[in-house]
DNA sequence: AACGTGACGGTTGAT
DNA sequence: TTATCAACCGTCACG
């Protein structure tokens, strides 16, 4: 049986026999067994070999697991040590409390003649920066809140005027720090000026988003719906997911230009055919990780797991 | 045989 | 809209 035929959409085979999406991150059900079979002192090639998974793959993972603590796919930063730890953090605030208007710079001199941090851990003037527009927009943040709360308070009638405890104020904003993109926090914070410095440092690249599977999901579904949708429709979308509506209009932005490079399939059955795979491919059995929604036999080009399955 | 790693082709959010 | 960048992915192949 010619078995990249029944493969549909972007899914391929490796030498293993095991199936694989280009580009893709396992899933995170995979990702946990690999770890949790290499605590049981199952070997990397044991593990390859039982869930058809290379070796290069199960030891890169297993790396990143030790060097990291995380099993996440994503950015190398996940477990990245901290720059600012929350001693210098501290500090940097108590300096902040004693001089309001002290620059990057400056906090810096201090942290080093104060002897909180060595030249070898020194934070750098973007992460200082950093810091403090971040603490600013916590404080801003938190001021709105407190406006809004007042403000619903005042206009409310007096069968609930006794709801707004501290606890949930502050559990309000934390939330509404939580809900906020780091995107967002850029947005907001264009025209602010936390250092004059910040304007001689190179703009940083935004943050990549990392978007959920039940976002993805609801995305393509909408995209389904409407491929361009209106201000209305993003909004209203941006409403329901969570996300910034700009990020919902990027987000369409791509998925048109991803549609108009190359309809699924058409894809897989090149790669197919230029791979040097194609030849070993057909000796294999199916693979064990092909699961049903993977394999796709009808024209639509829809390749969608169940919600949550590569989380 | 087992393993670490660089090259590679691919995905996708941002610019 | 299109092209490109950048950071990440898993596979493959080499040492």
């Amino acid at each position: 049986m010619d078995f990249s035929l029944s493969v549909a959409g972007p899914g391929r085979v490796n030498q293993l026999g095991g199936l694989y999406i280009n580009g893709k991150p396992l899933p995170k059900g995979i990702r946990e067994e690999i770890i949790e079979l290499a605590r049981l002192g199952v070997r990397p090639c044991d593990i390859s070999r039982r869930l058809k998974i290379t070796h290069g793959c199960i030891s890169k993972l297993l790396s990143k697991y030790q060097k990291t603590g995380s099993i996440n796919p994503g950015g190398a930063n996940v477990g990245r040590p901290r720059v600012i730890t929350p001693r210098i953090e501290q500090k940097i605030e108590q300096y902040r409390q004693e001089q309001p208007g002290i620059f990057s710079w400056e906090l810096r001199d201090r942290l080093l003649h104060e002897n909180v941090c060595s030249r070898n851990n020194l934070p750098s003037l973007s992460s200082i920066s950093r810091l403090i527009k971040h603490k600013m927009m916590a404080r801003a943040a938190s001021n709105r809140q407190e406006y809004k709360t007042i403000s619903e308070g005042n206009s409310r009638t007096s069968n609930n005027n006794s709801s707004h405890s501290i606890d949930e104020i502050l559990n309000h904003q934390v939330k509404e720090q939580a809900d906020k993109s780091p995107d967002d926090q850029d947005d907001a914070t264009e025209g602010d000026s936390a250092d004059k410095e910040c304007l001689l440092i190179r703009r940083q690249r935004r943050q990549r988003a990392k978007y959920t599977s039940r976002q993805l999901h609801d995305l393509e579904v909408e995209f389904e719906r409407n491929p361009y949708p209106n201000a209305w429709d993003r909004e209203t979308l941006a409403n329901k997911l969570g996300i910034h509506e700009t990020r919902i209009q990027v987000w369409f932005s791509n998925r048109r230009a991803k549609g108009r490079r190359k309809p699924y399939g058409d894809e897989a059955s090149q790669t197919q055919a230029t791979s040097p795979l194609v030849c070993t491919c057909h000796r294999y059995s199916a693979p064990q990780l092909l699961t049903p929604w993977m394999i796709e036999s009808g024209p639509s080009r829809l390749f969608l797991p169940p919600s949550g399955y590569w989380e």
